[in-house]
DNA sequence: GTCTATACATGGATAGAC
DNA sequence: GTCTATCCATGTATAGAC
């Protein structure tokens, strides 16, 4: 609809120069993009005929690459899951200052509010975390657990703050950032109670910047 | 299942002395109570004629009562919202210093991770709020918007604290709260990285302590 | 209003030709 | 592997008797 950046290989024409397997492989690229689109505009419950219909292949052929529904589900959300976790901040941001370092993160991802598919996803993996536990496992052991952990890393290491329990600090920190996501964008909050994210930011940098010089007087 | 809080009127035993409108009043206690545990394990999906087994009724009865699934569904999350929302602290808190305050309600957030019904609901009004954004602007504007509102507002009345900005700060400690109980419970995040919810709550006080400690000195 | 029985559509999954 | 056509279970909603 609006961005395909899980698409990587169908910018070429379909000529001669693919092999059977490149072929193969595009066919699935083909249904896992369809499915990526309807599955997160209808949930679960999406069926496979539109599925099929919007990767614009019969059925059969779905069922061909897929065992089941369940399969093609997870199969789309490990894919989904991995393309976000590869947007992870790994960088050169350890160097930042405090200040910095937390406006920084906290821009990232608040920008995840403008995409689509990660609010999608988000309200997916949540909506079926009832009937499918393993999803949102994986969710927080490969997005969630690494992100909170780097962020204590950096807590605990940096000389300017100082907190007696970095683990608990950094878990408020990603709460309200992702709570801003979940209840603006997946919940449709904006309208009801709007606020620029540029106020969530300061006052969360604030705060941490406030308390953890707090902390270095107090230990 | 475990608990019924939501139903008043069935531990009457079912004598002479109903008259018609409270018999159908029960029916209709019945179908919701039933709706309540398969809509709440099974998500919208359910069927209707798991609804009408679990309520002991007949299938056409429950559509004697309404419309259709759509308005099932509408009535059964419109009794829950008003049931959660009464469950509000609107109580004498106000007069708590902010360190009491602020841990009180934290506590009372938190409580409620040990509530499969409230956990269970918030599961599906995210997942649902695609299909239904009605349904998720009502929980936005009937129990995030009034707390966050109410918890504002204590901290501009406070004379031990002072934010720049009330408002993003409540939000900060309302969704350190609320998605510590949707990473923890919500999404089964308690074994992958557990914490108990003392250490959450203590470095929430400490962070607005010495934030709002800090506050006073810099206006 | 409440029940049993049923109409009608849809969905997941498969069969068989190419 | 890919298509068209189909099976069969399930689901929403309704009809008709009491």
């Amino acid at each position: 609809m609006n961005s395909k950046p899980l698409s990587g290989s169908n910018s070429r024409t379909p000529e001669e120069s693919k092999d059977n397997v490149t072929r193969l492989t595009e066919k699935r690229e083909k249904i896992l993009e369809g499915a990526l689109r309807v599955f997160l505009a209808q949930g679960y419950s999406a069926s496979m005929d539109a599925i099929a219909a919007e990767a614009g292949v019969a059925k059969q052929t779905v069922y061909s690459h897929f065992k089941d529904k369940h399969s093609l589900f997870s199969a789309l959300i490990d894919r989904l899951l991995d393309h976000f976790v590869s947007a992870g901040l790994t960088a050169d941001l350890l160097s930042l200052d405090a200040a910095s370092f937390i406006r920084k993160i906290s821009h990232i991802t608040l920008s995840r509010m403008d995409d689509w598919e990660y609010v999608s996803l988000l309200r997916l993996i949540i909506g079926e975390s009832g009937r499918f536990p393993e999803l949102s496992e994986l969710y927080v052991s490969h997005m969630v657990k690494p992100g909170i952990q780097k962020l204590a890393d950096y807590l605990r290491a940096n000389q300017q703050v100082r907190f007696s329990d970095p683990d608990a600090t950094a878990r408020i920190i990603h709460g309200a950032l992702i709570n801003f996501v979940i209840l603006q964008e997946v919940m449709h909050g904006k309208h009801a109670m709007p606020m620029p994210r540029e106020r969530l930011i300061n006052s969360i940098v604030d705060m941490v910047l406030f308390a953890g010089e707090q902390g270095k007087q107090s230990s």
